[in-house]
RNA sequence: GGGAAGUUUCCAGAGCGGUCAAAUGGGGCAGACUGUAAAUCUGUUGUCUACGACUUCGGUGGUUCGAAUCCAUCACUUCCCA
């Protein structure tokens, strides 16, 4: 994996740059559609390519294990060949169902046991066996196993939770270089930065994550409910140590205002749910604002679901009909729905990078976000 | 023509003397959703000058301190027999 800046924003901590790996090129910032379990909910490999044009999407470690499982990902010659998708993977740890299916899980300095939320089966996932799989998965990006913490969470746990991710963290590093990629591409390992809402602590983990030298960083624990202007300070701490000529990726986040605000803080890599869970439930994400089109008001609306977009969704359907559909419980909606976000979600980016570029990011920064908060 | 059952708040459907503005489900309306146990979850759904008041349970008239609940009658619906 490479990593090159092509430009860096005077004005804010924003840059542009380009990440090369065997699976091609990625401009950043960039946003990677969530694809848990080798499928990025409602919309098809082809969708993601030719109409989203998604240039890396994530999987889950901790899914993708309890099923297909790696005997089935191992015998399909990794994920990209199993789900048909020749562009970037990155590969989720486990360590959010650490915190997302928290009643299911104990953690010990070994690792975390998990009961499996399908069958109640007991697996083990250590910082080492983690790494096995997903050289199993041959994402390109594989995250580290850390603990997500809860929020609100006090300084003591947050710092004894910290300690224990950094002590995985040293092992998984020392595995990923004890241990080869099993497929004819190279594989990157990305560390996680945590410490809650306390800013020592993320100063502390940010050194400590610096320190182990990987090509990318992550930060994690943020967007679980702490207030965002926690969250903005957090990134800044961070990112103030952070190597800048490294790709720092945000996990989890976020609204379209918090990647704008995330990138203007040094961000370049987001993913998040949103455009995808929230389409399914019926609100799109505009230029203009978020639209609940399951709202009263659009049930006569026949203009098209979004002028401003650059999908074939955004022209070819009209707010009343996506209305009557998602209504309607049609599985179309939310195919319909996870295009349009997805698609506005990348258009957000690739903007965003050409405002970086052409010197317009900073002015334009605090009317889009207040914009993109609206509700239409 | 004879017999039986029924008519409840948008719909279906409980309730069968007071604790009923009336269960439950559906529908409607609104909200939530941030490294996906989510095509999920939550709230609300008679009116109002709104922690109280008013009008509702096919119509009308009764019984009763008190009726959606009991009685009479009218209307309508469904089913069975001719």
């Amino acid at each position: 994996m490479k990593f090159e800046i092509t430009y860096s924003d005077p004005r804010t901590s924003a840059r542009a740059g380009v990440i090369t790996t065997d699976h091609g090129e990625v401009n950043t910032p960039i946003f990677m559609p969530v694809g848990t379990v080798g499928s990025v909910k409602g919309v098809h490999q082809k969708e993601l390519h030719d109409d989203i044009n998604a240039k890396i999407i994530l999987g889950n470690t901790y899914h993708l294990y309890l099923r297909p499982g790696m005997d089935v990902i191992k015998a399909a010659g990794g994920l990209h060949k199993f789900i048909g998708w020749d562009r970037n993977i990155l590969t989720d740890s486990g360590g959010f169902q650490v915190f997302s299916l928290a009643e299911n899980r104990k953690i010990t300095r070994e690792g975390v046991t998990f009961r499996s939320h399908i069958d109640g089966s007991k697996h083990i996932f250590t910082p080492e066996n983690v790494v096995d799989t997903e050289r199993i998965i041959g994402s390109d990006f594989m995250m580290a196993l850390d603990e997500c913490t809860p929020y609100p969470c006090t300084y003591e746990y947050a710092k004894k939770s910290l300690k224990i991710t950094h002590s995985w963290l040293e092992r998984g590093v020392k595995h990923f270089l004890e241990t080869e990629p099993l497929y004819s591409h190279s594989q990157a390992y990305l560390p996680i930065v945590q410490g809650s809402v306390y800013k020592d602590l993320r100063e502390e983990s940010a050194e400590f994550i610096a320190s182990q030298n990987m090509q990318a960083n992550a930060i994690g624990g943020l967007s679980v409910g702490e207030p965002v202007e926690m969250m903005y300070e957090m990134i800044e701490v961070v990112n103030n140590i952070l190597p800048k000529d490294k790709p720092r990726y945000l996990m989890g986040v976020g609204t379209p205002a918090n990647i704008i605000e995330g990138v203007a803080r040094g961000i370049d890599m987001f993913d998040c749910v949103m455009p995808t869970r929230n389409g399914r439930n019926g609100m799109l994400f505009t230029k203009k604002g978020t639209i609940n089109i399951k709202n009263e008001k659009w049930k006569y609306d026949f203009s098209e679901l979004d002028p401003d977009g650059t999908s074939f969704v955004d022209h070819e359907y009209s707010r009343a009909y996506l209305r009557h559909l998602v209504i309607s419980g049609e599985r179309l909606a939310a195919q319909i729905a996870s295009i349009h976000n997805l698609a506005f979600y990348l258009e957000l980016v690739r903007e965003i990078r050409e405002r970086i570029l052409d010197g317009t990011f900073a002015d334009w920064k605090d009317g889009a976000v207040k914009q993109m908060m609206e509700r239409l």
